[in-house]
DNA sequence: CCGCCTTTGAAGGTT
DNA sequence: AACCTTCAAAGGCGG
């Protein structure tokens, strides 16, 4: 079993938070590395340009049956068209979507785009990590078990840097240590994860929703935005790398929302009204029947949402950084970067994010004990079953997360021998 | 205005 | 146990 080295912070054990699917992305590393080594080797003859060319021409010519074609598209070498034809084709989708159709992986490939953003922050994270206080149970909590990757190849980072991350966190105004807050909380359900990411998103609406019984410390008086959460909006901190960062609270510490009567109350991100519109005032409800009003107060119900994993993570970090660079905004296309940059990352930047999705997992059970993931089940009209199926016959997501059937769809330039 | 796209990971459900 | 489905974020885009 792959383990983090002793600098995944200290904790051992089971961890039965862990995700046991964090394993795979690190088992093939051999491939990986070659793939990787493929890549990088194509890379730096693309510029930001051909990026975006090949973006426009996803727009423009998705009639073409590419899913992200552009003129960047090469032809792959047969050796390795003819290594997935022999039965790779899953490991290296499902590590490496940019092996899938030469159109999507070169449209988005961009690797200068790409050049050495991440490292930065993902260090910063990890800084980030160690700086949590241990949990109480230290011992119970066992080192991240992200999949293991041979990466010793891996060229040497740079100096940490702070990062998004760490304003995500960061706070100007001090707020109460997490054992103040445990003891403010009521001992029954102290929490040992206090200073997480709380990565959620902040939506104006969910003010002062919290379903929480704990009562919450009295929230600093964070700049709000109504489209951005309020860490965004926390100055860069200014510490040199190595110093240690000023204490910061989770949010969802932070909260206050069920304090009733806080002005400044901030529910945790992860809470948000269904739809996030106003409620209806209360004597809107009443012209309601009681049969309306009850299902109305079920739909009402403020919604918890998932706990962010790892990826999610990351993505949030690095979406900034990515759009800033590439000047992009289409999330698909972003996220199809962000999903190469991520199979990039070493098995410790990569460890960063499953230790910060594992606390924030660790930190969304205690505060939504009894929350399931099946409750939001639902609430997200997804697409019709009907499509999904049609792209099923090869639109589901294979065993390795991929979906075979769209790269093959969106690979016009291989042959029918190689599909 | 709503859902899709696109990514990976987690979790719950089904076979 | 293995596989399948849904959701989490995000913002442009199309119907």
């Amino acid at each position: 079993m792959p383990q983090l080295d002793s600098e995944g912070g200290g904790t051992g054990g089971s961890d039965d938070l862990g995700a046991p699917d964090e394993l795979l992305a690190f088992q093939d590393e051999g491939e990986e590395q070659d793939d990787k080594s493929r890549d990088s080797a194509a890379g730096p003859e693309r510029d930001l340009a051909e990026l975006k060319s090949s973006l426009v021409n996803e727009s423009e010519g998705a009639a073409g049956g590419a899913g992200i074609p552009g003129p960047a598209a090469g032809p792959r070498g047969e050796a390795e068209v003819g290594a997935e034809a022999l039965g790779r084709e899953h490991t290296s989708q499902r590590l490496f979507p940019d092996k899938l159709p030469e159109s999507s992986e070169d449209g988005l490939k961009a690797p200068e785009c790409a050049s050495g953003m991440y490292k930065e922050t993902v260090y910063s994270a990890f800084n980030l990590l160690m700086h949590y206080p241990p949990p109480s149970g230290a011992g119970q909590h066992p080192q991240p078990q992200p999949p293991l990757h041979n990466k010793a190849s891996q060229p040497p980072h740079g100096v940490p840097q702070l990062s998004p991350l760490y304003e995500h966190f960061s706070s100007p105004h001090p707020t109460p240590a997490p054992a103040d807050i445990s003891q403010k909380q009521g001992a029954h359900r102290p929490l040992q994860t206090p200073d997480l990411s709380g990565f959620y998103s902040l939506t104006p609406g969910s003010m002062g929703q919290l379903p929480h019984t704990v009562s919450w410390p009295s929230p600093p008086l964070y700049p709000l935005s109504p489209s951005c959460g309020y860490r965004q909006h926390f100055p860069a901190p200014t510490a040199a790398p190595g110093t240690p960062y000023p204490r910061f609270t989770h949010p969802s510490l932070m909260l206050g929302s069920s304090v009733p009567g806080h002005p400044a109350a901030i529910p945790h991100p992860a809470i948000v009204p269904p739809s996030g519109k106003q409620e209806l005032q209360p004597y809107d409800r009443s012209l309601k029947t009681q049969a309306e009003s009850k299902v109305e107060k079920e739909a009402k119900k403020p919604t918890i949402k998932k706990p962010l994993n790892a990826f999610m993570l990351y993505m949030k970090e690095m979406r900034a950084k990515v759009i800033a660079e590439c000047t992009l905004k289409e999330s698909a296309a972003i996220n199809q970067i962000l999903g190469r940059r991520w199979h990039a990352l070493s098995r410790e930047e990569q460890a960063k994010y499953y230790e910060l999705a594992r606390k924030e997992r660790q930190l969304h059970m205690q505060l939504y004990p009894g929350w399931s993931a099946r409750d939001n089940y639902g609430k997200k009209k997804r697409r019709s079953r009907e499509k999904h199926q049609e792209s099923t016959t090869g639109g589901k997501r294979n065993a390795f997360g991929t979906y075979p059937e769209k790269a093959a769809a969106s690979a016009p330039f291989l042959p029918m021998t190689v599909l």
